[in-house]
DNA sequence: CGCGCTATTGTGGAAATCCGCAACGGCCGG
DNA sequence: CCGGCCGTTGCGGATTTCCACAATAGCGCG
């Protein structure tokens, strides 16, 4: 097992960090949750990708330790149900066996890691510790992206027409003529995009939007 | 072994794409490079990862077929050399042995992708074109990001100096202030900034560079 | 020394952008 | 019916951008 994203030796985990782990071995999921909380990390416990994936909740910060072998579900149909509802959320695999085929389809379908059992302790804190920290960088991503998506939203349809004529570099004469309007108007629409958007000028909103407005 | 990145089924490689089979086994590398000739591609074969090194030239569109398991140089370590001087190039790890954790650190470490032996002929040869259109994907990614680079570098140590300047979406008279020189000499400066990088105005500029211009 | 390049600056004029103020018509919901 | 929103347009004026033409000074190279 190796260090995935290692920028360094990782920090503390963000504020309000949690761990679930899922697993159908009592022993192991206590031991797990042992170990991480020794380590101060918050976690909880499900029997099941079943379990898990009707009452947890990945809205905040966290990540997942799950079994790739569990009873009805398994480890790997459970994080891609998971994956359905929510892309965010690091997902950390253990298994017992030795399983080349299934720990590249794990990795290629977006695991954050797989880790045979037995494993090191340190190792393997190391490993939830950087997934959290993934995970506090995704929702920051997301966050700035549902800004902008409602700003767009927030447009009326005839300025969601200029929007992409605009970040194509064309002059109001132009964009008039194509919309067969008056240059008054365009200017209209432009400084009603600048203002709903929150840039100052067409540079700041192509920097802001970059080919997003086509 | 699963289908990689599946965009449906692959169509034909790349024209001059060639797959390098690395293999200290002559036998197996015989079998696939017939196997791969068989399909149309062309291969050429390398008994060992230093050979490959040595003599192999990835400039054009091509991929790499290599044992994780080999004399001196094993497959993992070759492929981090190859990394080092040319990270386009995709590289399809064989084993024979299950090895997750040398799996997981080979995809994590940018692998394409990781099969295990014995395979499916049919398989393998999907993955290959997969990862020969990924190369060729690659390489023109690569030489676009070259003609800008170029473009960048044509420019004059004061033009370099305005550019980011300009991508902040800056007035023309608040660059003068900021570099203590008349409104005139930014707008030449400006002027020649677009010629030289072939745009007609600020935001065909922002969307050329975005923020690389920082 | 002469030439090319870089950086700078001025003049005058045209084009483009920005915007306050004002107005009109159509649509929708309370 | 009235108010709000959307889309449109005109006017006049200010600011910004763009640029042809022209010129100067400094530096490096053949």
């Amino acid at each position: 097992m190796s260090d995935p994203h290692a920028l360094g030796h990782p920090a503390a985990p963000p504020a309000g960090a949690l761990v679930h782990i899922v697993d159908d071995d009592e022993a192991i999921r206590d031991s797990l949750a042992f170990l991480l909380a020794s380590r101060g990390l918050v976690t909880r416990e499900w029997p099941s990708g079943e379990a898990f994936l009707e009452a947890a909740s990945t809205e905040g910060c966290c990540c997942v330790v799950m079994d790739v072998r569990m009873g009805e579900l398994g480890g790997i149909e459970t994080f891609e149900r998971l994956r359905g509802r929510d892309a965010g959320t690091p997902v950390i695999f253990l298994t017992g066996h030795a399983d080349v085929p299934i720990a590249v389809e794990a990795l290629k379908k977006g695991a954050f890691d797989f880790v045979e059992k037995p494993f090191n302790d340190n190792a393997l804190v190391d490993v939830v510790i950087a997934a959290l920290a993934e995970a506090e960088s995704r929702r920051s991503r997301v966050a700035g992206r549902g800004v902008l998506e409602a700003r767009l939203k927030n447009l009326t349809p005839r300025e969601a027409e200029v929007l992409p004529l605009l970040l194509g570099g064309r002059l109001n004469k132009q964009i008039a003529d194509e919309l067969g309007v008056a240059m008054r108007t365009v200017e209209v629409h432009r400084a009603r995009i600048f203002e709903k958007m929150g840039v100052r000028n067409a540079v700041e909103l192509t920097r802001l939007l970059g080919g997003a407005g086509d």
